[in-house]
DNA sequence: CATAAAACAGGACGGTTGTCCCGTTTTTAA
DNA sequence: TTAAAAACGGGACAACCGTCCTGTTTTATG
């Protein structure tokens, strides 16, 4: 049969259509057998780019969700003017996205680091350092707010801890509930709380 | 083979070894092999009381995580004086726990929740039921805070809803690090927040 | 142009999974 | 006491999963 080879773009294939299935269906419910019909790759060629589902995951965290979290998360937090302002543009973007989409699938990261975590430490390590440079995004982008309004008035490491923490969290039971009600709801608590602490 | 039946007891069995692998190893990676023989259990007796792994499942979610909610979360929070109290007493119980562990697995009704809402029906209705007993509760018991202190300064549902967001999100950076360190700061800041805005 | 390496096709293979079935024992009910 | 129902033992079963293997085609290298 004709074909020509494309190593590059067909791996790209494989790790898109993976992580679409590992962050909706989940990675164990994923099964390999469907991966490669959605990517419209064979077993040869799967084998030979990763030899095992693991390589595959890996790549799909590392790859995948990293930029992910890059896009939608410290991208526009560093462009914003202040971090108040940068988180709540963040969450009403994600909330518009997902009434658009009508369903609630929650955050790539969270579902795997729920679902990986204590299964691998090439996992762990993987995903412990993309919450790490999201944290640390957030807490440069506080440490700016402070230093503008020359006031020194809360942790800004802590404070970013809390709002990743509230973030992953509301997912989570918006997730439960199909609702986006707990992503309004904490997205207007944590810039309520950001401004009170960062104008007086 | 001589033997004695125990329906209730043999049930209770079950349902304790699969709370115990369902919220540690996960849902799907749980065999139901291995935990016929961890709860000592035969095939035949598994059948009869629960037709279907998915029957397993629901009743881990409703009997035992709902429990464990209400043990750690809901109870603790209820006796104490005040809401930002009860919740510094939830987080540095859980906290000590795990440090006696020595290893987090992370919240069992957040990893239920990621693993499960969207694959049955059944599941996230469980699973909702369970998070909305627990927002209310902490309302609740805000509102009994606001009452005393003669202020009507935040939205108790709101607050809430934030207080269990953190705590999810928490764990959930706590088991991506396998440290503690996301809980102690997030605790920090809940309470500091509380505080803050209930003694004006 | 010769040759080796990379890229890919297609399917087989063993192990695991959840479920189900049949037989036996214990308990309940009449 | 006896018949029916509930409780349980033990294992079989088909479907599924991830991996691996052999062979072919394309590409890089000299």
């Amino acid at each position: 049969m004709a074909r020509t080879n494309d190593p590059e773009g067909l791996r790209q294939r494989l790790v898109d259509a993976a992580y679409v299935a590992f962050t909706t269906r989940g990675y164990h419910s994923s099964a390999i057998h469907d991966l490669k019909r959605e990517a419209g790759v064979t077993g040869g060629a799967l084998a030979h780019h990763f030899p095992t589902k693991k390589a595959l995951g890996l790549a799909v965290i590392q790859d995948r969700v990293a930029e992910a979290v890059e896009t939608t998360w410290i991208a526009p937090v560093r462009v914003a003017t202040t971090t108040a302002d940068g988180i709540q543009a963040v969450f009403a973007t994600i909330v518009s996205e997902l009434e658009r989409k009508g369903a609630v699938s929650g955050c790539p990261l969270n579902n795997l680091a729920l679902e990986l975590s204590r299964e691998d430490e090439a996992f762990q390590a993987a995903i412990e350092a993309i919450f790490l440079r999201w944290r640390t995004a957030i807490a440069d982008k506080l440490r700016a707010d402070l230093r503008a309004a020359r006031i020194d008035d809360f942790d800004p490491d802590a404070m970013a801890t809390l709002v990743v923490a509230a973030y992953s969290g509301a997912m989570a039971m918006a997730k439960a509930s199909q609702s986006v009600v707990p992503l309004t709801v904490c997205a207007e608590q944590l810039t309520s709380i950001l401004q009170n602490r960062t104008s007086q």
